[in-house]
DNA sequence: GCCTAACCGAGACGGTACGTCCGGTCTTTTT
DNA sequence: AAAAAGACCGGACGTACCGTCTCGGTTAGGC
């Protein structure tokens, strides 16, 4: 449903996919190649050094020393430090919803609690903390609201979708119900809870939107 | 539904609370009076660097220049950066939403409609775009998102509270749906919209939410 | 003999003796004043940096840690960790010969040896190795040699030319002597000694100047 | 009197003396054969860069660029960029003082002139420039002394021994004079003046070197 | 002629210092 | 005592350079 959003420092690889284009005499151009494999172990230190010490206490130096890299090797990569964080925020989304393994309970109000009920609330709430620890990156760079919605939004309102497409196929909801923009009501506004109002995303607040607007909007007319 | 939300420096107004503590013959307390009316200045200041350069440009420093103050009269009437700069999103006019004065169609539908073509969409851009750039601050001060929400999304959720109560009342709508929850889908994510993708809310979001969630989530079941 | 060669941070107080040049509406011009105490007190942190670790591994961190001060506070008064190291070795030449007490008893030969066996050998070894240290900075910056020389050469160029002139009215050494060349001989090839080749000004050496070059020179023709 | 001054890359041929101890089966080494023809290349763009960008500008990426060559090859020749400069310097062709044929002019004052005379301004300022380009390295190095020294006054004071040596053996001087330490002064006076002061060493200074201090020592007493 | 090891240019790497910038506090002078 | 101006401390930023290591490729030897 969504592309992979190109995640990452992609401007050396293009660079270098042309050789010998120096001078006229030959195109030398050696010298050791970037050792991509730093690329990760950089930006899983850059969410360790989030997850201990927050945004406000995170530092290039920090995050340099974390990853047992020089800083010259972290500017090689990323131009600036909100670059950087972004990109290891964009690194984050792997960990998410199984699209393979979603509930089937027969019901879509039970599989939609079910999936609620299922996730580790301490790696929601670890995913949610990092996210919201740097939405002051919001201003800074535009593509960081994709990133943050990529990882929030995206793969729960996917798994609703699909949820929901079930429902239509086995006939518990009607086939002209507009399910692709009711399966983004419940993440998004989960997500701007966590994210602008800083309240949990609990039962409470789940029951309200599949009671209250969900499953009426999704009912037979 | 929404108390007014507390807008202005307090730090202030605590400290002059109590004067004449110095020495016990009485009150010796003499001295010029803040000038209150450098506060405006000073807000209005915050509000055009913040427009002139983003947050990520603006310096005490710069805003004290501009308001042709200096930096130990902003650190007296604020206690941070973040602070000064919460009060002065909190200063933008909230005349956004005239709820004495909310469209009466006839129809829930097109009173919904009547209600978004009603703001101007100067405005409107102008109070996101100033939100949208200190989104930063929500890091820093979990007060902000306060703020944010009570100026972008309570004023419209009144709104469509109200026009959907009188939907109820005119019995276009059953009486047992749950207009607390719905009047919030809208403008909740509207907000994120603007805030976290920075898409506008036009009209074709507007009309997928209007058509595809709240009027069947209201629909007679 | 050598006047005092303008040693410190002048610019600023150059550019603040004119004031109310800003605009034309009255020169507002106030602010705290630059506080020159702390020019001495860095100027001795640097010093003693430079005794602890040598010039190779000061750094202007440390200084300011030392001196209790902000990097900027440094940066605000030299340029470059350059300059600041210079005026610091500049500062050093306060601790010298005492031209009021030289010694007087009675012959040249023996007045220029009380002078060498006056000085303290720990104090002479901790100038030399200081300006040794940095000896560096001749190819950064040309006043540096002026600063070496003023410290180690012509403190004592000026004492053996005090001694040298007592000679000449006692008549111990023809008037038409040329002292003020000769009087240059031991100091300029001490420093020489101490900062090129790194050998200790000693005793055996003095000796091989004062009866092999200096008496001889002073001598009846 | 002087020794060749060990002049050059010491470290690799230390390195190659021990082969064959990787493994117990007798000495596989084999390989490609350093190509000492760089070393020359090196000291040369060692050299061009001193001149071009002086010593605080030079790094060794810009020296291994000039040279064409890749630092590796720097770092496998010399231990630091200090070894470097130092051998670049003693690299300078010390072609200066040809001792076979001193002037011989029947005095000694016009023999020290003729001497003086004979060098070519040009090459001197060089050589000069060159050696006070890379004083920095006094404090990293001590040995580095020692070459300036061997360069740049040694010679002149086994000339100007010659020199005094013919004066004695021809009567004009006293035999008894001390000519060792008197040979040392001009050149050594000569050389302070040129690395610590940057002054030049001109026929004014000469003079009153010869017949100051000089002459006026060797004559009888 | 083929294999092997050390060479070569190029440049990425870890580490460290530089000089700049900014937040929040304190000081000087004026009102 | 509050105001404008700006110096002050502390600490992070992004850059530059040293000395090491890695890359792909080349050049001697020994077989």
């Amino acid at each position: 449903m969504n592309p992979p959003p190109s995640p990452s420092p992609a401007a050396l690889g293009d660079a270098t996919d042309e050789p010998a284009e120096r001078s006229g005499r030959g195109g030398v151009r050696g010298g050791r190649k970037q050792d991509r494999s730093r690329d990760a172990d950089i930006l899983d230190a850059t969410l360790e050094v989030l997850a201990d010490v927050g945004f406000a206490g995170l530092t290039m130096d920090l995050v340099a020393q974390t990853a047992h890299a020089g800083k010259a090797t972290l500017y090689r990569r990323w131009p600036s430090k909100s670059e950087l964080i972004i990109d290891a925020v964009g690194h984050l989304k792997r960990t998410q919803v199984d699209v393979e393994h979603l509930p089937d309970t027969g019901t879509l109000r039970s599989d939609l609690l079910a999936l609620f009920k299922e996730q580790s609330p301490d790696e929601a709430e670890q995913r949610i903390r990092a996210v919201a620890g740097v939405m002051s990156l919001i201003s800074h760079d535009r593509s960081f609201g994709d990133a943050a919605h990529s990882v929030l939004v995206e793969p729960w309102a996917d798994a609703h979708y699909i949820l929901m497409k079930r429902a239509v196929d086995r006939g518990e909801i009607p086939a002209d119900a507009d399910i692709h923009s009711v399966c983004q009501v419940a993440p998004t506004m989960a997500a701007y809870r966590a994210l602008v109002q800083r309240k949990p995303f609990d039962l409470k607040f789940l029951l309200s939107m599949i009671d209250g607007v969900i499953l009426p909007a999704l009912a037979d007319s």
